[in-house]
DNA sequence: GATGAATGAGAATTCATTCAT
DNA sequence: CATGAATGAATTCTCATTCAT
């Protein structure tokens, strides 16, 4: 019998290791054997994986998003009020700035591929879809909050998406400079403006 | 000194041709070649220009920060009165996004690797002293407005790079959906919400 | 000895899919994966039944070698008159174009590699050793036809390698294009220009 | 000014270069850098005339075919008549023997790979319309041979091939084998055979 | 000063072979 | 025995940079 390995685990192992190398260097300046060096794998072992550098990339991407739904998931469980879902998922967000820092390292390549057309479309596809999604997610919590009276907004998408976009401005930002501001203040301050603007 | 002009002259037409040969392909797929073609100049002459790919990037940024910088002087020129500044500078701002799309897709290159210390440390610091300026001016308009009584802030520099990060956030956004929001719908909006939150 | 008897099948069976594999797509094109797919067997097993993929190139060729003759033997035997011996050689040369189309394509691979000395020393010999077979074992039939005074030839050796490398040449050009020549008209008048070159 | 180069010339001289390591050690076997060190230049020099190392190899196929008919046509010039032209034809056939050995040895290659479709299109047409351009042109010797009285054949196109293909049938052998016949001796044999064959 | 031909270091990818199971 | 997961040597091709003209 051949050598019984669980596939998706290892697949993992490499889009983790992959992250990691990716956020140090950057995708043009990594290596597959940075790449396979970090796995602690033989070069050749990716391509048993992944067709390519590239398809390696994309699914990074892929996942990435995936492990972000879910980790949002997760933080906003168990309610349903949104006044509470907003200051969490604000919370949430500054808490992933620390945390994530690699994860956010290979987003400014998706987002720096992703705004080109060329052969890139998949991924430009896909992060297309994952923020339209959130903004639309997130609308609907300041729509309910509107239901309910606690919320005000002549239009609840733009208001998700100036939230998320301030969001990603700030992760950039602190990428470039990690004393551009306060993560605790900018997040009480943040958490104020955006509630004070949805005041009724 | 008539040649001294000439070659000033030319290096601005090689950094006008790179950019939009890096706003196309991105600064990694871009190749010198295509850039001298752009430039319609043979390759070698780059190289009397720039010292290496490198410099030819890290110059175009500079020269980039300076035109921006130049725009918003222009665009804010004439007046002192705070809010009809923060008004003007949000409006400003928002005209860039169609006008200047190649300079914030070269711009993405520059976040991308701005946020990796490695070998980049005189564009990070570029760009982390170039967001400092900016968040330092836009809070002095804030705090002018503060001492006149129009405005009301916690924190000025707090609020000001709410709002950098909040357009750079868009910018991104918009790179990577032209449909994601409405230009004009988010420029009110968004002038809307920071107005809302500096009032007194 | 019932396992060792399955040994020799089993290795026979590689043999086979590797003379199809190496068929279609020559042998530097063939991957071991695939002649292991065509066999219906992992990729590890050839290695339990050839040393490398060259010892399995050259056990092939030594294979078909075998095969070769022993299909001639069948075809020739049951006379000993020169003329029919002659002429059913030739009938059973083009009866194998069509049906040793295989065979032949990857003789296209020996003959390319066998020109060359390098490594190949064995290759080359096992060509050269089945060659010098042919046209001896054809000289003696021409040489018997003269002793009959059916046939005359100043060189039986000579007149011999001269069909040999005819139908090479002939199975080399029908390889190249399907409608080099009509097999059939090719057959009679082939057999007519030997004959009527032995004629005495 | 940029330095001028004869780049026709250049290009020859890889062709040249690339013949001599093709024929030492197959195409397979060649690796780029032999065939730029062979032809006295930097690898990527290569890439400058030839997109690839199939390119390369087509290219070298198409120009060994114009060289091979240069050569006929002025073995040949200077005289119409029938039997002379068959008679010095084969003469200058066997002359390329040993004078074109690396030449016929790089034909082995391209027989092995013009066999197969796949994406060889390109080789295998070049072959097929050479071949027939070939046939056609000896059948039309043979044909104006019969008009004159000189030759008797019934299917000159038959008679044609089976002259190519013993010719080449014979440059296999004798690469196999370089004491696979006497040059001289197969010439003298097998021009009598053919002319014998002609013979009214 | 301008050019583009030449270069070779470097990177992605392939695949024969090994070997733990 | 049989297997196919793992491996890294080997190879093609790219492209920033140099430099003769």
């Amino acid at each position: 019998m051949p050598i019984v390995v669980d596939k998706e685990l290892k697949r993992k192992e490499i889009l983790a290791a992959s992250m990691r190398v990716f956020a140090r260097k950057g995708f043009h300046r990594t290596r597959m054997e940075e790449v396979a060096l970090e796995a602690h794998m033989g070069k050749g072992t990716l391509y048993e994986y992944f067709r390519s550098k590239t398809d390696l990339f994309l699914s990074l991407h892929q996942h990435m998003l995936t492990e972000f739904k879910e980790f949002y998931s997760k933080e906003l469980a168990g309610t349903q009020d949104p006044l509470e879902l907003l200051t969490r998922f604000i919370g949430a967000a500054f808490g992933t700035f620390r945390e994530w820092e690699p994860f956010f390292m290979v987003f400014c390549d998706f987002w720096a591929e992703g705004g080109r057309g060329e052969h890139q479309t998949l991924l430009q596809t896909q992060l297309r879809d994952a923020y339209r999604q959130s903004r639309e997610d997130l609308a609907s919590v300041i729509e309910a909050g509107i239901a309910q009276g606690v919320f005000r907004s002549e239009d609840p998408l733009l208001a998700a998406e100036q939230l998320l976009a301030c969001l990603d401005g700030l992760v950039l930002h602190w990428l470039c400079d990690r004393e551009a501001f306060d993560l605790d203040g900018m997040r009480e301050a943040l958490t104020r403006t955006i509630l004070g603007s949805l005041k009724p």
